[in-house]
DNA sequence: TTAAAACCTCAAGTTAAGTTAAGGTCAATA
DNA sequence: TATTGACCTTAACTTAACTTGAGGTTTTAA
């Protein structure tokens, strides 16, 4: 009974389900675990068994990757989740938030990188000094990351 | 005077200037010349020389890339330009337009993102299948490239 | 019960976009 | 003229995010 219970309660999904349910591939479930972005338990025969929210979890970090943000960045969101019990919906909720003000940056940051390519490539200002294009104080985030950004000025 | 010539019509700028000017490393504008990406003659000491254009390639390279283009693609795009003679405003002009295109499809992309992330994560919904944010049929451009990108269904 | 399918680990390979280092040459200047 | 700073080339290293492969174990299903 108290198998049941626990089959009841948090099915325990193999790899190879979640990879399919996910899309991922197997190698990257790995990968994730030794990055810490995801965890399991192992049965007898030492193979790994999933809580379902994992499906989530990895959902996720696919969102995320798709804002631009990177695996280090969704791991130190992802680490304000509960840790003993299954996230709630208020918890994911949370972790959406934080990401909606990134994703509301990036998209600024775009707009103002298209005002400018609109005005100024065809320009004919050639000078770098002057051509805003090229305005280092203009950049994304306080620690960057990601793959949209302009360097600080060096 | 055919040297002076030269140089009132191409000035010659040394890797170090350009580098200084466009605020990229040297070895990054040998990498951009293995790349394809920006070109130079060599003077009788085997040293680099650039006619002053360099810059804005280098510039408008910079802002593809702040765009999420790759330089593979941002080689496709330079092979757009004239070849023989120094570009003409009107030549850069054709290429923002290229890009002003790809930035515009990916703020929309980022906008639909925000709205699933607004609406879907915290939404409760633990099911891959149903939840649209995880929806494969969404993803940027056609040859993905970018970082920006959800795959395509595979 | 036995073969195929699914797993496991660990090491090495992959791509993008550069950077660093080593060993040597060229050019500007005191 | 001599020395320092700027250049040159080639090769190897770096980081992120995975993927591939080899060699071996577990599960599942006929």
């Amino acid at each position: 009974m108290t198998v049941q219970q626990k089959k009841l309660t948090e099915a325990n999904l193999t790899v190879g389900y979640v990879a399919k349910r996910s899309g991922v591939k197997v190698s990257t479930l790995h990968f994730y675990e030794t990055k810490g972005l995801i965890r399991s338990w192992r049965n007898n025969g030492n193979q790994r068994r999933y809580k379902p929210d994992v499906l989530r979890r990895i959902a996720v970090i696919k969102a995320a990757q798709a804002m631009g943000i990177t695996l280090e960045e969704v791991k130190q969101t992802l680490a304000t989740l509960p840790d003993e019990r299954t996230p709630t919906k208020k918890d994911w909720s949370a972790l959406s938030k934080q990401w909606q003000t990134q994703l509301d940056e990036r998209i600024a940051f775009m707009q103002r990188l298209r005002e400018r390519v609109d005005g100024c490539i065809g320009c004919g200002c050639l000078s770098m000094e002057k051509c805003p294009i090229y305005n280092k104080d203009d950049y994304l985030g306080e620690n960057q990351s990601g793959a949209v950004l302009l360097e600080k000025n060096t």
